[in-house]
DNA sequence: CTTTATCAAACTGTACGTCC
DNA sequence: GGACGTACAGTTTGATAAAG
């Protein structure tokens, strides 16, 4: 969430725009970069699609911040541009194709991995990088496969961390909706998750062969019984 | 300092209405 | 009939203040 010295800071930055200021522009765009650019991948599957949809929202708030009413916080107020800005792409591209987007199912084109919050990890194994890289395209593929109110709620809520409140004013919606919105939306993902892994998970903790022998036969042992070879019985 | 109480926010489940 | 929105209630969780 947006935090308290952050919000005052917006205040400042908002005053000095206001005034035409560029260079508190470009420090309102670094420190609001990421989130947005979310924002509108979660909503367009596309990171180059994404990209423009932010410079247009920055673009219009830029233009238009005078029609900035301080009664949210800068965050929600741009959050609102950036996602109808995505959406009214999303419209576009759906009227422009005539089709109802790509199957849902698939990779899409040119799709990226998205960033996590707080990514930064202690020192890991190459190892440990490839699995933690296929376990966020498996997230990512069976995200971009949730309906897209769903999605974006999910975006918003759980990638973004805005809270019901915000995500219900950023939306337009009431906050109940939201609130169902992202259950449901956590449910479609998990049953989602479960197809894809169902397979794999029956080969996860592997205990067989050596590992079960040599349980079996400490346990033997600790008990004073006799150790018959593997054949005997 | 630790424990307890309180409150707000979030989560979860359910019921019901609407729309396709 | 299924998907979705809305409303509501019960539960859980996290933050914080008060008491011992």
């Amino acid at each position: 969430m947006m935090g308290r010295s952050a919000a005052s800071c917006d205040a400042d930055l908002t005053r000095r725009i206001r005034q035409g200021d560029a260079g508190a522009f470009r420090v309102l765009m670094q420190r609001h970069n990421q989130r947005l650019f979310r924002m509108a991948r979660g909503v367009l599957r596309d990171p180059a699609d994404a990209e423009d949809a932010v410079q247009d929202a920055y673009v219009l708030a830029f233009t238009r911040i005078d029609q900035f009413r301080e009664s949210s916080s800068l965050a929600t107020w741009l959050g609102r541009i950036v996602l109808n800005e995505a959406l009214r792409r999303l419209r576009q591209r759906r009227t422009m194709t005539g089709l109802d987007e790509e199957d849902t199912g698939g990779t899409t084109p040119g799709a990226q991995v998205i960033p996590f919050p707080g990514a930064q990890q202690a020192p890991t194994t190459p190892e440990e990088d490839a699995s933690r890289a296929e376990v966020r395209r498996l997230l990512e593929r069976a995200i971009d496969a949730l309906p897209e109110p769903f999605r974006v709620v999910f975006t918003l809520r759980e990638i973004e961390q805005m809270s019901v409140e915000e995500t219900a004013s950023c939306l337009g919606i009431p906050q109940d909706t939201v609130k169902t919105r992202l259950h449901r939306a956590r449910r479609l993902l998990g049953h989602s998750l479960r197809r894809q892994l169902s397979p794999d998970l029956a080969g996860v903790f592997p205990f067989a062969g050596e590992r079960c022998a040599r349980i079996v036969a400490h346990v033997l042992k600790r008990l004073g019984l006799p150790d018959p070879p593997p054949d005997a019985g």
